[in-house]
DNA sequence: GCTGAAAGCCCAAGGTT
DNA sequence: AACCTTGGGCTTTCAGC
């Protein structure tokens, strides 16, 4: 609730975190930072506290499990519904991700996985009905994360 | 390595992995599913080998982490040299995410955070100086992601 | 607020059906 | 291919500093 100013320790303890939220236990992280591993437990738990941490979320190959599309949706929604389109939208099967844009015209950005152009073309139609203006449709080459960013150490420790 | 085609139990995995990866534990899942918690340890570690499951990530909310500003780029890249250009991208400082589109102009969409303004001209400037045009750079309202995408169960089991 | 130890829980490995 | 058991490791809690 509080502003949370993140010390060195929590900003190592999200690094790890970003790495692999998994496989990373609470005492591997405490070699790395020079606390105890009940420390690193309770740092974790205040920070999931404070929302800093929204959550932990499996990185899926869609590809490989079976949904080689990945197309991106251009759209426009008037501003007094966007936040409402934006809440249904998530709730369309194949829809995976949604930006929602400062912008006047295409504030929203729509990401939608699928097996077949059927797929894509459905949830086109379903997006439309919903009330955005679909002015884009893009297939995506590639996505990628950059897990660590501004968690670096801030300075070599050698 | 094979074509991974995926079970029922499978995608209850994936499933109880994209809610929660960290704190939903084999023996919790295999509650939800109807088989051992040891068979969930192993049908997960295959799952990671075929590279379906790509990793495990922490979501962050950059807002409350101190980094209050996310901007979207809309750069482009000529079509030789992309893949590259990528690459370097994610190197940048404050670069969350990068999505490579499958158009002529407009064909990286790069996503990044900061504290003020001064980081995003920084980071604008970089981008720029690597090779890629940017037409666009548009400030984030919000950004959402659906975590149980595909994945649900395919009848209501009452 | 951090540490350290103890209790309980979880995971990985091997052997069995 | 899935299950069960077990040994080792991890997380959590709480007293103490």
């Amino acid at each position: 609730m509080t502003d949370a100013s993140l010390d060195e320790v929590d900003r190592a303890i999200l690094r790890a975190l970003q790495e692999d939220a998994r496989h990373h236990t609470n005492a591997e992280i405490s070699e790395r930072v020079d606390v105890s591993a009940s420390t690193v437990g309770k740092r974790i738990a205040a920070l999931e506290e404070q929302g800093v941490i929204k959550g932990y979320r499996t990185e899926i190959d869609y590809d490989k499990a079976g949904y080689p599309l990945l197309v991106l949706f251009i759209c426009t929604a008037p501003i007094t519904d966007r936040e409402r389109l934006v809440r249904e939208t998530l709730g369309l099967d194949g829809v995976v991700n949604v930006r929602e844009l400062m912008t006047g015209v295409n504030n929203a950005h729509i990401l939608v996985t699928g097996t077949a152009n059927d797929d894509i073309t459905r949830i086109a139609h379903q997006i439309d009905e919903l009330g955005f203006n679909v002015s884009d449709e893009i297939l995506l080459r590639n996505e990628y994360n950059e897990p660590s960013v501004h968690f670096e150490p801030d300075v070599a420790n050698e």
